[in-house]
DNA sequence: GTCTATATCGGGATAGAC
DNA sequence: GTCTATCCCGATATAGAC
């Protein structure tokens, strides 16, 4: 009935008014804000109906999920370059987080709202609820390959979900990052740093003996807490 | 002006009038659900004027933070019976945060509505933003000295925050637990028994000296992420 | 300080005609 | 796919009673 997520919506026309309701609906929630903006108010602007703004989005919450996860794909276009260079994973990685934030930068103030839904993986318009996102697999894969090619010794349980963990990382300092009202997000910047320390060293004691009991344990938890659906 | 937060509204009918307001509005979430109870409807149903309830409540939401608030009393007489029993601290634990379910189980679809806000520090209606509540602190008192006297090695960077930890733990399972749709919130069960083996695996490593830097990274981690205003 | 009654606003969301 | 009209409800405002 309503399209789900993707913008396949037949018509040149329909994609051109769903385009042009999002460019203005960024404009006005950038400049006064998500909350401060109507949906009168962007139907207007765009010069389009109240009724045909909510043909397009479901809720005022949708355009702002829309326009993150059309986001990724400017994300996934730098992860391909990032990844091809020459530096120490660690550095790759710290690349990647740094180079999302200040991408994100100009729109932190309205994308805030998606942290309300973020918990709630039954909400549709939750970042973590299951989209038919074929970017998230390529950038996780992506993500894998630099561990193997690094080839970081890393225990055998935790290899297959290295991946996936730093993705989940980024989306959960994504998170942390919208709420830090800490001068120029410095608390984040900090945060990143030492988590990726701690994670290269976690990395790093992971191959030895008597700490695989460990790792099981964690393995099982990520998988519990970031794919739910699929531990039954 | 508003009270903030306190139900220190001076008079015995006020505190009268605030209790069947939310006793009301209770009753009528666990009904029919959050969204779908009204203002109005909750106003009339307890007999009192749509002015009224707002003079009690600045808003929808503030009702549940109440509620949730005013459970962490029972919440704090159950941690008091616990920890004084002679079982293993990991059975403690676990009997602490199983109570802490048990008891919000049948409020549990209306509850969710506290995640929204769970993210957002800067929301008076999150319940991680500040709240004058000293029980908070009681009950972390009461958790540290549990580990106190169970006489743990724990590495000596660990120590101090082990009360908190197990605090921020519960809340963390608490918002899952909320959104967990598996038959029973077994998931959550779950994850509960992974997590305390993961804590006390890692507790007991964490006395060894090479993992102290480990330790170093991870108290700062968590510094960053459950107290960032104290963390300049 | 506690409460009623009532009016009004603002805005998210929907129905149904075209 | 687009529009107009309408509903609903959270929140506010006001004026006054006790």
């Amino acid at each position: 009935m309503k399209n789900q997520g993707d913008s396949s919506r037949g018509t040149q026309k329909a994609l051109t008014t769903k385009n042009h309701l999002t460019e203005t609906s960024l404009r006005l929630f950038k400049a006064k804000g998500y909350e401060k903006t109507t949906m009168r108010e962007i139907a207007k602007e765009a010069k389009v109906s109240l009724g045909s703004a909510y043909y397009y989005f479901q809720n005022k919450e949708e355009i702002v999920l829309f326009f993150y996860q059309s986001s990724l794909d400017k994300t996934l276009s730098y992860v391909e370059q990032i990844f091809v260079q020459h530096k120490p994973l660690e550095q790759q990685l710290a690349d990647f987080f740094e180079a999302k934030f200040k991408e994100l930068l100009p729109n932190r103030n309205f994308l805030k709202v998606l942290s309300r839904s973020a918990l709630d993986r039954s909400n549709p318009t939750s970042p973590f609820s299951e989209q038919n996102r074929p970017i998230k697999e390529k950038i996780i894969n992506i993500l894998d390959n630099a561990f193997q090619e690094d080839g970081l010794k890393v225990g055998k349980e935790i290899r297959p979900i290295l991946g996936s963990l730093v993705w989940y990382l980024q989306m959960g300092l994504l998170l942390f990052w919208l709420h830090d009202e800490s001068p120029n997000q410095t608390h984040t910047k900090a945060l990143t740093d030492k988590l990726l320390k701690l994670l290269f060293t976690f990395l790093g004691f992971s191959s030895l003996p008597f700490i695989q009991g460990f790792n099981k344990s964690f393995v099982e938890i990520f998988h519990l807490v970031a794919m739910p659906n699929e531990t039954p």
